[in-house]
DNA sequence: TGCTAACCGAGACGGTACGTCCCGTCTTGCG
DNA sequence: CGCAAGACGGGACGTACCGTCTCGGTTAGCA
């Protein structure tokens, strides 16, 4: 698995395992003298950011009011998100984390599961009001976009390379050889799942429900096995 | 077709046309006595919010600068719409309308043709930071969320019924007969194909190109045939 | 009497009675179009600031919290005056109007009358914290020495020139011909009493009371008929 | 001279000579083990204070600034001084040790030339700006009005006081026996001479040039010789 | 010669106030 | 009565310093 982890808080926040021992210092960290940064007040305020968006939504959320759950100084924040944006993205991340592919035996089972899952996630205020929101703004910001990016896209893109070498594995789907290929597909039906899912919960404002998750699925499945056998 | 004019601009705004002779009038617009609203003001100001919203984005827009820029009180906004949010959506809805479905003979080519006519229109600035603004925004906002349903999401829909009808003419399609499940059928469809694009072009930051268009209808129709005779 | 009036609130400011006819226009006030300032929340502002001094003194003394006491909005004490240094002059200068020179029948006792009424001036606490922080920050700015000499060193320095004009008329001093001469003696004799109040009572910190004043106003008045003969 | 060197730097602080030897150690400074200050340091904020009141003034002068300025950390400034007024009294009090008495041969003679000297001294813009700032300062704040008198005004009135010595060793002055009456003549004339020269050059803001100098002079020694034998 | 206590730099901390921007409302006078 | 102008009370912004508090590391003087 490649970084998924990783980003963690701000700009020049060095995550904890990484101070390790004085000899091996790394030379582009040369020694970050003063006082560190507190840890607890970065989950004090990450908490404190989800529980405004619930409360208050995207638009009134303000740095001040966070500032204030989280028993913190403004410019505490400020030191470590350049601003809302940057804070809310990181905030809501971890949200992402707790998708998971199960395994239920099927490709079609897996799915229908994943989004029903997603779709309970784009239930929560927090993530509904804070996942377009983030996205509008990183419409007009380069460095947004590759936060959000790396942030929330690859914790959920990581669902459907899973997903794909389990169907491999159990042989519902072929082996594709050329890898480009096989990228530019998951990418398709990432880009199905997620934007399908996506906008019936939050343009179309109609419930994703297991009678909608599995006639997506069937949709999606089909079209994916016609294709392939198409393409080859 | 079905309203899809309506709501027009404001809440207690006269479309031009409809003002007509004194003895017509109805009995809930009881005089208007007094200087009539200007009809260029409108359309001044709506021009001016979508040059607003390329030159500066959503989130920096104002109110005071629309008005600004279309020669026009602050108060006069307020007049004809609430806030911010209605009218960026006013101002935005009409580029949907340029959005046509083309008779290039068959569905797949079709299909491929209005998906790369969104994409070209989510590459203007001021519709893809209004898009997902807005809709971020009714996340919170029942009035918003119909407005947009009203003046959007609407406009794009009847693209698909209207591929529909001229898929099951040309015989690709079979007549569905029962209307709830024809109905649930395009929702179905319009979520997949609008959520991928937008999903594609905003969030993934990946090009709506001639080849993902091809791929990604191949993909839909595949499943579409697969699924209609499965459900059959 | 000259323009000691005047200044008043703010750099755009009208002062009241100059808004006369809509004829007789000024060209260089053009119209003044908008809802005019308001008159109350100026009183109502130098009100709180003098409050607000006398609390809190000049260092503690803060814009919002003028704002807060006066009912005011901060924007509204920008748009009116550019700072604090500002604000204070403003307010302060009102209490110099009420200094007079009194005619008690020689010079030696009005002079001696006016000394104890601007040390008791000077004992209050919005002047005494005022007087010389403005001064010291009128060091680095043109704009508020000129403020301050229009507003407050030219209040108490009509006092020195009224009570010339009293002694000559009584015959206690010889009538100067040169207008020159006559300037600056004013002016040496301006900065003698002012200067020597002020160093006692806030440098020095010492009373300036009868016995005080008797004395200096002794040292002061033999010096300027020696000089005075001498000067001939 | 008594005691004019005085209070020193800082709180807890000990000026250089003062450790000597463990035998006469004062009970009230029990042993101050450890690293001692370094003296350094105290030179470098001293020097850089007076630069830093150069280049910003009185109010934009920041203890940030004159640590970064003397190369030293922020708290090493707040373990010698109470804050920015204490720092800068200190910093500014050795200015005024320059002023000097010459003996010119009269009174008259001697006093234009320290009045010249003290206008000197206040053209500089570090005394300038800081003089009337922690006077204006010191209305609020009884231990820093003590630390002005210690370290600023003694040095000046020692002027006075060496002048009335001398011009009573020349004959110029009659010997005052009663010292309760030579103090309070003392006090009267140091408040005419610093608080005539400072108005001028501060308030009044018009040049302390040597005409002024003289006419000033000539009203004070007048008006000293009268009141004198008036008194008498 | 090694301990140890107080020093030092750096810089993060919780705060307060700043001066600005925009909000949405409210007077003005003119047409 | 609509309209442009612009002042109003209010709220959040992002910044600058405040004075305090850790940190890791240095430096004298006693043992």
């Amino acid at each position: 698995m490649i970084c998924l982890t990783g980003s963690g808080a701000g700009q020049h926040y060095l995550p904890a395992g990484m101070v390790t021992r004085m000899l091996s210092r790394s030379p582009t960290e040369p020694t970050r003298s003063g006082r560190p940064r507190s840890a607890e007040a970065d989950a004090a305020i990450l908490e404190a950011t989800r529980a405004s968006l619930v409360d208050l939504g995207w638009s009134k959320l303000t740095m001040g009011d966070v500032a204030t759950r989280a028993g913190v100084a403004k410019t505490t924040l400020y030191r470590r998100w350049a601003g809302k944006n940057e804070l809310v993205v990181d905030a809501v991340a971890v949200l992402f984390d707790e998708l998971e592919l199960p395994d239920l035996g099927s490709l079609a089972a897996d799915v229908e599961a994943v989004v029903l899952q997603f779709a309970a996630l784009l239930e929560r205020p927090e993530t509904k009001t804070a996942l377009m929101a983030v996205v509008a703004e990183s419409t007009r910001d380069e460095a947004l976009r590759d936060r959000i990016r790396n942030s929330i896209v690859a914790r959920q893109k990581r669902l459907v390379l899973q997903g794909r070498e389990r169907a491999e594995g159990r042989g519902e789907l072929p082996v594709e050889q050329d890898p480009a290929v096989a990228a530019r597909t998951v990418d398709l039906i990432f880009d199905v799942i997620a934007g399908a899912v996506v906008h019936r919960a939050l343009v179309s404002a109609e419930p994703v429900d297991a009678d909608w998750a599995q006639r997506f699925t069937l949709l999606l499945l089909s079209g994916l096995g016609a294709a392939a056998s198409q393409e080859a």
